[in-house]
DNA sequence: TTAGAGTTGATTTT
DNA sequence: AAAATCAACTCTAA
């Protein structure tokens, strides 16, 4: 979804008089019960901004809505193409669909490339340096496996000028009109042209709703450049102390902070107002920044592939290795170190079957997780009677978006932590709802939190009172999102279940009537999960975790 | 076999 | 704010 460090399209303008850049919009992505709104939104806006680029380098892009191993292969023989290029993908969907369209491609004698530049490294390689060709599943065996791969290719040069989209000789298969190219496909194309929101089934979207930025290249090399520009913050970033908290804090800062009452200032309106302030003496930063979370929130670009991770990553060591030379935060929990586990991540998923499921992936301890619906259900709406796990959820419907410590938080209650629901059914939420969501990262990580894989220590579990609580004492970020305790007494605000009922009363909040009591007692619930997980760990040692398996079954989302 | 490390716990003590 | 304590997991390297 890029112009820059795109060596698919490098090699398609290399000696080619004409070149058709086309995205084709499988159905299997756009489906309102597996794709949420917020998601869809991203990868149109990503659509639009990527024609505009094209456009800019005297071409367009041309978008065919259909299934890809029908389109592809119907559009290669319509324009009688010679050569077909696009980016290596390495999730089992992608691997399947790109065999199928590889081998009419082959049919059809058309010289085919498919580089690699979504990941840092060409997964391949990396794999065949694995012993045994299995991944590690430690950060820092796989550092070592990635080092002996030398340093990180440099991103492809970006191309000034793409050949014409459209022959100047009047060719019956290249016509003027673009519309009648997909026309040619005739069954196999259900329309053309970017949609909008509602022509995909969704609802339309307010401006001020979901993920706060907005999808596409050009605005995320902006937000990434503006990232990299915040010299403090590159050398400090370290991911676990980030604050999950934190929508509007700086603003809030430069504002003499907000929560130690008096008059209460809408950050976001307060700055509309007055477009000079600063953070920081040195700190030029724009709103979109003011508004930043503690993290970059550069995901989503970097899961479309709007900005090259190879570009990320040599623009942060050109600053790492000048300007900030011995004084930065290093891996794990540097900004490259972010990097770097999306790396880790990616080659576990690659070189793992299974990756996404329990039952028959040779890394996933096998646990007796129940698919109970009622509570993945109270956790999924955000009505579990945490304050903090729900307004987690409740911002995660909203925009499409929480920081990683939140996903955290979340993950953890849901399986190991307090409910013992299948990670899966967690996985599958992500998965449909977040606007970043990534097979790779997604389930890796869910597999993390679950303590089914890289992570093991279990009776470290999250405390869904304490753990936001540590830093929003008071609850702010539960108030955004969970209004009914907007006027619950800071106090009581992750606890309300505590409160008098006098103080439920004044503050407009009755437990049981405005907001759930708590499904289940942490205390009590938290030790039953350990217990659980030290049986499961305990018969893994035994050699006898094949004979676990999951209570109930699976869920199917929309359903 | 064993010591030490492991991006992101909670709580109490210093 | 940092360290100790709680209990005790797996993986890696020696």
């Amino acid at each position: 979804m890029r112009v820059h460090d795109n060596p698919a399209l490098t090699a398609a303008c290399a000696d080619a008089s004409s070149v058709i850049p086309v995205f084709v919009l499988d159905p299997w992505f756009m489906s309102p019960d597996r794709v949420g709104v917020n998601r869809v939104r991203f990868l149109l806006e990503s659509l639009k901004d990527l024609d505009e680029n094209l456009k800019a380098k005297g071409s367009k892009l041309l978008v065919i809505h259909g299934d890809p191993t029908r389109v592809i292969p119907a559009a290669l023989r319509e324009w009688q193409c010679t050569r077909l290029c696009f980016e290596k993908d390495t999730e089992p969907y992608a691997l399947k669909r790109d065999t199928a369209v590889l081998e009419l491609a082959k049919k059809l004698n058309i010289e085919v490339h498919s580089p690699s530049s979504h990941t840092l490294y060409d997964l391949e390689l990396l794999l065949a340096k694995c012993p045994k060709k299995e991944p590690p599943t430690a950060y820092s065996s796989f550092l070592k496996i990635a080092s002996s791969l030398g340093s990180v290719p440099k991103p492809e040069p970006t191309l000034s000028t793409i050949p014409v989209l459209i022959d100047s000789g009047d060719s019956k298969y290249l016509s003027k009109d673009v519309s009648s190219l997909v026309e040619m496909l005739g069954s196999c194309a259900t329309g053309h042209g970017i949609p909008s929101l509602e022509q995909l089934g969704y609802p339309s979207l307010e401006i001020t709703e979901g993920f706060p930025a907005r999808g596409g290249e050009t605005e995320g090399l902006r937000r990434l450049r503006a990232t990299l520009g915040q010299k403090n913050y590159v050398a400090e970033f370290k991911k676990p102390s980030t604050n999950p908290t934190q929508l509007w804090s700086r603003l809030t800062e430069a504002f003499g902070g907000s929560s130690s009452g008096g008059t209460k200032m809408n950050p976001f309106e307060a700055a509309k107002k007055n477009s000079s302030v600063k953070t920081e003496p040195n700190d030029n930063v724009t709103l979109n920044e003011l508004m930043a979370p503690a993290t970059t929130a550069l995901s989503p670009y970097m899961k479309f592939g709007c900005v090259s991770a190879r570009t990320f990553y040599w623009e942060l060591h050109d600053l790492l290795n000048n300007e900030l030379k011995g004084k930065h935060s290093k891996p794990p929990e540097s900004l490259e170190g972010q990097l770097l586990w999306r790396e880790f991540y990616y080659l576990c998923a690659f070189g793992t079957k299974n990756f996404d499921k329990m039952e028959g992936n040779r890394i996933c301890r096998q646990i007796p997780w129940t698919w109970d619906e009622e509570r993945l259900v109270a956790w999924e709406q955000g009505k579990t009677g945490f304050p903090w796990i729900d307004a987690s959820m409740h911002q995660l419907k909203q925009e499409g978006w929480m920081h990683h410590l939140s996903r955290h938080a979340v993950a953890c209650f849901l399986t190991r932590g307090d409910l013992f629901v299948h990670w899966e059914a967690g996985a599958a939420v992500f998965d449909r709802d977040l606007v970043d969501a990534d097979y790779a990262l997604n389930n890796g990580n869910w597999m993390w939190l679950s303590c089914s894989c890289f992570f093991y220590q279990y009776f470290r579990v999250y405390g869904p009172v304490s753990f936001g609580k540590k830093w929003d004492k008071n609850g702010d970020y539960v108030r955004k999102y969970l209004p009914q305790l907007k006027n619950m007494p800071a106090k009581f605000v992750y606890e309300p279940w505590l409160a008098p009922i006098e103080v439920q009363r004044k503050a407009g909040c009755v437990v049981g009537v405005d907001y759930p009591h708590p499904m289940v007692d942490h205390a009590t619930a938290s030790k039953e999960c350990i217990e659980k997980l030290a049986s499961a760990y305990k018969a893994h040692k035994e050699g006898k975790g094949r004979e676990i398996k999951a209570v109930g079954s699976k869920r199917k989302l929309g359903e």
